[in-house]
DNA sequence: ATTTTAGAACAATACGTCACATTGTCAAGC
DNA sequence: GCTTGACAATGTGACGTATTGTTCTAAAAT
């Protein structure tokens, strides 16, 4: 019984801190981290301005919950996507459709991430970047990986060093799809969600 | 002698406003668009408040003009880097070479580009975008065509859209040389400044 | 005489706090 | 079992404080 109220308590705290999130998120993608008050986010969240305090003792307490708790969601997604399928090619197909929709599903923090993250709040960056990066690091790493065994078992050429060829995978995906998404209409992305691929591959597969 | 006098009043004109444009440009860099304030960069470049704004009539107008002068004079450099060649291999790699002396000769505007121009300011992204996408445009046309160029010429496989190769070429680039400048350490770039280039020409180039 | 300087003044904005109001909880009494 | 009322927890929004962009003026410098 007591408990019962306690975690129907515990529930409504988290929708509460949801809403904040998601409303905050909303004006961050759009106007930017300094272009958007706290009094702001409250009324937009339909909070008063302290019980925004009570959740986040800063505003950066707040962005930073924002990115953080995304970037993990991406993160895990990511490194689980690689785990599926047995070949290589697979598997680095999989990362790339992963990415895909990730991307597609989640427009407001990606286009928040990679157009504001990296500046907005330049203090900030640094405190986010030790996480994140850590993550980014794990993440290529993997993506190397992959290409070096798929070099060991001669299915692909090696045609440069496998880490390199996981951050050009990286940051080819990435390009592609921030390109697609902001206009899809005037450079169409290839009609295959990872067709981007074929620029590596052609050259990678061992004919 | 008259004009003379006019002409070194201009010369004199110019030195200071290059001066407020660097020293303003040290600032922003190190600390972001938001956290330096105008009687910060007044000091630093060795002028009063006031004479700061006979320049430039808002923060926003010393902003964009800092970053407006830098990326025209990169522009004009990369489109000429793409004529000088006879072959269109050639031609690639004094692109990506020339990019890579610009990366290396002016780190901190391009810091600055790519950390903080794409979110410090959200509102001033919107319009220096209008100019500067509309020549980064005109810039991966013609990378297109030579692309193109090279695969009527039968020297590139056709191994996907001109237009995206371009793409393609470009994000890599820009990678590699922000990880190059910001880690040199861990994860060197290759030896050879337009190393890169092989990781798209093992595929492209015809057998 | 024109320009630069130093700094004061002004207005606007926004972060973060705090005393107060509101709501919800829970136990005792009807 | 239902009502009631006191107490705790939580939400509220006006306010203090600080910063900063921008203008303006009087004195100094060129």
């Amino acid at each position: 019984m007591r408990k019962e109220k306690l975690t129907r308590r515990e529930k409504e705290k988290r929708r509460q801190r949801q809403d904040m999130l998601t409303a905050s998120l909303e004006l961050f993608s759009e106007k930017g981290y300094h272009n958007v008050s706290m009094q702001e986010i409250a009324e937009h969240a339909e909070f008063a301005l302290g019980t925004l305090y009570k959740f986040f003792k800063n505003k950066e307490d707040l962005y930073t919950s924002l990115i953080m708790e995304h970037a993990k969601k991406f993160h895990d997604k990511l490194m689980q996507s690689m785990d599926d399928g047995d070949d290589e090619i697979e598997k680095l197909r999989n990362y790339v459709r992963t990415k895909g929709e990730i991307f597609v599903n989640d427009v407001s923090v990606i286009r928040l991430y990679f157009a504001e993250s990296q500046g907005a709040s330049f203090n900030i960056k640094a405190g986010l970047d030790k996480e994140i990066l850590e993550d980014c690091e794990k993440h290529l790493q993997k993506l190397a990986q992959i290409f070096a065994s798929g070099m060991k078992r001669k299915r692909f050429r090696q045609i440069a060093d496998p880490y390199h060829l996981a951050v050009a995978l990286d940051s080819l995906t990435t390009t592609f799809l921030l390109l697609w998404l902001e206009k899809p209409e005037q450079h169409p992305y290839p009609e295959d969600p990872d067709g981007i691929l074929n620029i590596l591959f052609q050259g990678l597969i061992h004919p």
